[in-house]
DNA sequence: CCCGTTTCGATTGTATCCAATCATGCCCAT
DNA sequence: ATGGGCATGATTGGATACAATCGAAACGGG
């Protein structure tokens, strides 16, 4: 999340362990409040406690667990209001973003976030690929906010994004909100093509609005 | 910044070494892109490897330098397009921070800003006390993001003061832009005293949008 | 003289070992 | 029976040793 971008042939012990952990905790292997020992992790992927250390105070940084002392990593637990926080806080920040976006974007940004709504469209209704959905949202947002130019706001909001996946989101979500979803998506499109600055900025406060009270 | 926060009566190793490093480069001891190896850090601190390792990930991760496979650490570069986006960001996160404390905050916290704000006009004239100026200036926004009482805007809003600090904030302020900032504290203390949401919004967007413009 | 190649050294990445500390549970005294 | 104190063990924190990898300089060929 905060970490460094470059092109990675060999993956490092230290990212694949942070990885699968991560992977691990989203997909609710590691329910929230769950304890995790370096010990225990160093056994289960068979390498020893030093990557697993640095993993997981990476994971702490990126608020998915908390290091207590002499205890050991804890999930951390997200209280429904917390989550609604998060929510509100990526509406100011998002929202900005999109407005920025409306002005910034190029084609090809276009054509992305066009090409992910369509895909998304296209498996909504398969239960299976739920957490392909979730991705692929994921990096819809992800495109308006790096094409926003703020890189600044950017890091902020994926910051965020990553800790909303404490919860797999689109799971929880019942159909129609689904739906009202991908729809919103794809006004939020053309308002970028317009390059309409405040609408963009109003649809997607609306957008993650309407999330966080689906989230209830 | 991301840290945990537990009562330590002995600090432990690689806080001391993050702290140490961390005022280091606030004071410009470590010039921005200069180079950071483990070993010169460990020398120089009289510790091993692993504590400054772990310190480096966090300044890391805290946005103080960037981590490079197999080169090091460098002190991260801020541009100046970059320190005016990050001002951008915190008017809207502590502006929106503001409106929320009008309505939320203590008289314990009316009590600790106005004393901030004494303190600050007491020591404005003092070259020498620049530093302390700084950090008690860092304390009063911290109180308002505190008060608001949303710990997501809290937290992002406390990530990019830390970000801030890179350049020794006060010390680049030509005289006037500091009374400035001092008159503005006055007036947001007023509108959190009447409660007025707005009002505090309004004050706090234009003290952080002023600075951004005195920065240049 | 310049450019590609190869070797060497510097620096991080990983493993293991030892120390310190705190939570837990047992035991004894009241 | 209950509460407090103490011993023990689990777990992280720190140090050291070793491996891997990459950059840079030296070297050789064109």
């Amino acid at each position: 999340m905060t970490g460094s971008r470059h092109r990675n042939a060999k993956q490092r012990t230290v990212d694949r362990v942070y990885e699968d952990v991560r992977a691990d905790i989203i997909r609710g292997q590691h329910p929230p409040g769950s304890r995790l020992t370096e010990e225990m992790l160093a056994e289960r992927y068979e390498v020893s406690r030093t990557p697993v250390r640095a993993a997981l105070h990476k994971l702490a940084s990126d608020g998915f667990v908390d290091m207590i002392p002499r205890i050991g990593a804890l999930i951390k637990t997200r209280s429904q209001a917390e989550l609604a926080e998060i929510y509100g806080v990526r509406a100011l920040l998002e929202g900005t973003a999109a407005g920025l976006a409306a002005t910034r974007r190029s084609e090809a940004d276009l054509a992305r976030l066009t090409h992910l709504a369509e895909e998304m469209e296209r498996i909504v209704a398969d239960r299976d690929q739920i957490e392909r959905l979730s991705r692929l949202n994921q990096e819809f947002h992800q495109v308006i906010a790096a094409a926003s130019g703020n890189s600044t706001l950017e890091e902020a909001a994926l910051r965020l994004m990553g800790i909303g996946l404490l919860i797999h989101t689109y799971g929880s979500f019942r159909s129609p909100d689904i739906r009202r979803s991908l729809a919103e998506h794809r006004v939020l499109i053309d308002a970028l093509t317009a390059g309409d600055s405040d609408w963009a900025t109003a649809v997607m406060r609306s957008h993650m609005l309407a999330t966080r009270t689906a989230l209830t």
